[in-house]
DNA sequence: CCTTGACCTAAAGTGAGGTTTAGCAATTAC
DNA sequence: GTAATTGCTAAACCTCACTTTAGGTCAAGG
């Protein structure tokens, strides 16, 4: 019915999953560039939804809004995206996740051979390396991945 | 040099790398309890090198501080913690990144799934998976925290 | 027509994990 | 003994990713 046709943000919201709130914020960032309505409301196109799921499942692989933003700029600027842009931002996806369990898991070896003499020190202790906490500190998030190691 | 012995923030900065602003507010969350000398300056415990120790390693592993302290807290209360006691604390951050291991991996496995089909679809695509969105928390969006989408 | 619910904006609030600033005191180096 | 460094506190500020609030507008139903 809508007379302008799109979809409005709460259809978007109820949709997503997303908060109304959540959409009008990306929308400030940059992520979707929805058109007004006559009354000035947003219209979304459906191309959107698909918008909208990168950035959560992006998200989900530690992304931050900036990073996750330029990788959508990078989509045909003057049609709707297909598969084809679409699965090739996801194989983007990839090579960053392989990397962030690689790094987990070296991670994981030093810490299994620590164990054992629960040093912690400074000096010797292969958790300190400082290569590899490069790769994690920075800009990051890094709560990187799912937290809640029990609460 | 130092009277009352013991070592300056400025000296616990040198040798763990952190920022003194950083050690003021690790105190401030009762994650270290540094006394005061004659002159009202805080002087560190060489044992708290290796609190600070704990702490930077927890924070690569996701751990936020509030629970750092909790595991912190544990510690005897006496005495000065000695290797048994370390060891057996940095056990149980291999349960921790053992499970955050699992995650990315099951994630990167449905990925795997999807690069083919390029879909990002909110009805099929296997990202979706609510049941492993919620185990995911983190600083993200709260619907990935145990809203549920269409709840 | 009138009410209800969805929508609008701008600005302030939240919380994690800090850093920066301002103004002053204590220590250390020469 | 004086200057430079380091340290002190309180409070403000910062980023990220949002939510909440306040005050008003738009759209749809009875």
């Amino acid at each position: 019915m809508a007379v302008n046709d799109g979809l409005s943000i709460g259809a978007l919201a109820d949709r997503t999953g997303l908060a109304v709130s959540a959409i009008r914020y990306y929308e400030a960032q940059g992520l979707i560039r929805p058109w007004r309505n006559a009354g000035g409301q947003r219209r979304f196109e459906r191309a959107d939804l698909r918008r909208l799921s990168f950035v959560m499942i992006a998200q989900q692989f530690g992304f931050t809004l900036p990073q996750i933003k330029a990788e959508l700029d990078r989509l045909p600027g003057g049609r709707t995206p297909n598969k084809a842009d679409w699965a090739q931002i996801s194989a983007g996806f990839k090579a960053a996740l392989d990397q962030r369990i690689d790094t987990m898991t070296k991670l994981r070896e030093r810490l299994d051979s620590c164990i054992g003499c629960g040093c912690l020190s400074l000096d010797s202790c292969a958790l300190y390396n400082p290569a590899d906490r490069a790769a994690d500190r920075g800009q990051g998030p890094r709560y990187l991945m799912g937290d809640t190691p029990e609460g």
